[in-house]
DNA sequence: GTCTATATACAGATAGAC
DNA sequence: GTCTATCTGTATATAGAC
């Protein structure tokens, strides 16, 4: 690939991009149906001709730009080692909810899309619709499988009460915030509102994991 | 009035309860942007141009619709008299959760309402619009005060622990409903698994407001 | 009040020049 | 690759008969 080809295709990409990030943004933001792809075209500053020289229909740049909302989702469990189960189960809730906070627009997203089965079609969840929700649900259950482990490597070494199911304390865990985040986004709470939440949820949280 | 005009009436209402009906449910399970009036006019066995009569415009009808959600809404009181506090709040949470599984397609509506803006304009905001949502979000506030008056008298009774902060705790109790709720219709779990997660929890949130 | 027929606007998608 | 111009379907909304 010479300097000529590589410039040309950076050149392509860009406005591939451009509609992209415009349409992540805007799907994100309104939904599917009242976002028309004119309004993308005009926030991408492009021709909805290009549009459609670039994806195949509306659906298809739907599902592009939906995979590009996921791209920033996964679990660092590096930042982890070196903390003892208690600290471990506050840096992960605390990674969530800053998580969440980076990425409101589209966790905004995905909440709605998973609240209805909003997906263009059905044939989408056939073909690639519905792996992205998919991915979302997997996470989730990564996370509260995190917390489980957790919980459960704390009860071998003595800190956290024995007694417990680590599986029901995680669900309930995730449960919890899950519930913050929903009720920041739904009575329009201020972040700063759920962070105290969530403070005080660690604290509740610990006196009842900890040995008794 | 006589029997005449009083059947003529009731007929009158018949169409325009039976487009409300329809609208309720259809906006409720798909939204207001993908569900067109041709669809609620099939829905209610009526022309278009019916729709156009009893209603002014798509809005109108969206918000009438809306308010149609919202009957069922409130919060009864008299069921609680006669029980000692724990058995309140357990009521409570009982109560809350019935009614969420007792209207799943409007609750579901609102949640998707609230967490994005998604009003059909602002000037219905301005007019009626928010009122909906503002009602809602009345009726949330509502359930937590009467955890916290609970939780309140409860320490007055010497039944919970008088450390607690009842405001605080209440806000933790509602958090964790919305979550489950969340969960539920977010991960589609079925209303058994909420309902297990729903005992837990009131098993671990008495371990925590009794008197230790 | 309820209908059929129609006006008007805008959506997604295509054709073809450059 | 990117554009302008255009096709086609369907949406909201209206006109006017009954």
């Amino acid at each position: 690939m010479n300097e000529d080809s590589h410039h040309q295709a950076e050149e392509v990409r860009a406005a591939r991009e451009k509609i992209l990030a415009a349409a992540a943004r805007l799907f994100a933001e309104r939904g599917y149906e009242s976002t028309s792809l004119a309004e993308v075209a005009r926030a991408a500053k492009v021709s909805k001709a290009l549009i459609f020289w670039h994806f195949d229909n509306k659906q298809q740049l739907y599902l592009s730009a939906l995979k590009k909302n996921l791209e920033p989702y996964h679990i660092d469990r590096e930042e982890l080692t070196g903390l003892d189960a208690p600290h471990q189960i506050a840096r992960l809730i605390d990674s969530f909810y800053e998580f969440v906070n980076d990425n409101v627009y589209s966790v905004r997203f995905f909440m709605t899309l998973m609240l209805r089965g909003e997906l263009p079609s059905e044939e989408s969840a056939a073909s690639t619709g519905s792996t992205s929700l998919q991915r979302v649900n997997e996470l989730y259950r990564a996370f509260r499988q995190s917390f489980a482990e957790i919980i459960t490597v704390g009860q071998q070494q003595a800190v956290f009460n024995p007694s417990l199911d680590p599986e029901r304390e995680a669900a309930l865990i995730l449960v919890t915030l899950v519930g913050v985040l929903a009720q920041q986004f739904m009575l329009g709470e201020s972040p700063d509102c759920s962070k105290a939440l969530i403070d005080h949820y660690k604290l509740v949280l610990f006196q009842r994991l900890r040995c008794s």
